[in-house]
RNA sequence: AGGGGCAUGGUGUAAUGGUAACACGUGGGUCUCCAAAACCUUUGUUGAGGGUUCGAAUCCUUCUGCCCCUG
């Protein structure tokens, strides 16, 4: 459940658990997607489906990890993403239109015109959304907001039992200062100046994650390195906080704070206790992701 | 040792006598096909003391700290 893990050739940076760390375990959706190309949200979900059906075939109970909140959700929740798939022409002739002058607020107007509930729902500053709203409508002749409303509460077929894990904000910090140097000291601008050779575009999605976008200033020469690990760690950080408030949001969510365990070992105990006491049907004889 | 400069939120800067501002960071939040994205919002500052003035970040002075030059 990881949104850059799906890409073929991010590893370092993704902390994309080694063959090594798999221990024989059946991963999926690692390394499905080209990175050259996008990725949304609708194909995870469709992927992931997939995936939890075979898995269920065999008598397996599939374990979903990852931090990427937007498709805990639309996988175990009722999103209908509006019938309307993601439009590359319509959506880049609207970001043209916002880039002019005062066009951020032109076409939060024009929302307002088509879609009041939508526009009031959104900042004009919001651009992606409300292009998003937009092009829902071109593609539907519908306003976003007739299209599901209760989504939000709306359980999918799926009955999930989640768990998260957190931390002391200064302990959680001071990890992620470190996991980045570690991540650097294991060749992550290697791996970012091969993605240059191979011809990742640079505007691409999947250089668009936390740090892949700062070393690629440091490949082309932009940036040094040592300047740049700072700002990985702290975009890192800031991306950790949201996933905090995603996730503390949302009631489903049964929290594990690491400072309450002495080891991770007592943690994991914890947490597949937990699991155990929820599942209603027999206890599968083995878990995989 | 002498001379000069600087001192403003956590950081970098602005304000040349008239309500101390901006960016970043920090904290909180939003999220319906780019979500490791995008967006909203809060917080906090004139090194210390004295003086001039109706009024001082700004002028004078002492101290402290840092930087540069000369020896």
């Amino acid at each position: 459940m990881d949104s850059m893990q799906i890409y073929r050739d991010l590893h370092i940076g993704t902390a994309k658990p080694t063959e090594a760390e798999r221990g024989g375990v059946p991963h999926h959706l690692l390394d499905v997607a080209d990175p050259r190309m996008p990725f949304s949200v609708a194909d995870f979900r469709g992927l992931a489906d997939a995936a939890i059906a075979e898995i269920h075939s065999r008598g397996k109970l599939p374990v979903l990890v990852g931090g990427t909140g937007l498709y805990l959700n639309a996988l175990t929740l009722e999103m209908d993403f509006a019938q309307a798939a993601g439009d590359e022409t319509i959506r880049s002739r609207l970001e043209r239109e916002a880039a002019g002058e005062s066009g951020k607020q032109r076409l939060h107007a024009r929302l307002a015109q088509i879609d009041p509930t939508s526009a009031n729902r959104l900042h004009e500053n919001d651009v992606r959304r409300v292009i998003r709203a937009l092009e829902i409508y071109e593609a539907t002749g519908k306003p976003m907001s007739d299209h599901a409303v209760d989504f939000k509460t709306k359980p999918r077929g799926y009955r999930p039992i989640i768990a998260g894990i957190t931390m002391p904000r200064e302990r959680l910090y001071a990890r992620i200062d470190r996991r980045v140097e570690s991540m650097i000291a294991a060749g992550w601008l290697t791996e970012v100046q091969r993605l240059c050779q191979s011809g990742i575009p640079a505007d691409g999605q999947a250089m668009q994650a936390i740090g892949y976008r700062e070393l690629l200033r440091v490949v082309q020469g932009k940036a040094k390195l040592q300047a740049v690990v700072p700002d990985i760690q702290r975009a890192t950080r800031q991306y950790a906080k949201r996933q905090l408030t995603w996730f503390r949001r949302d009631a489903r969510v049964h929290w594990f704070d690491r400072a309450d365990y002495n080891s991770s070992e007592a943690l994991d105990a914890a947490l597949l206790a937990y699991v155990r006491a929820h599942l209603t049907t027999g206890t599968p004889s083995s878990a995989e992701e």
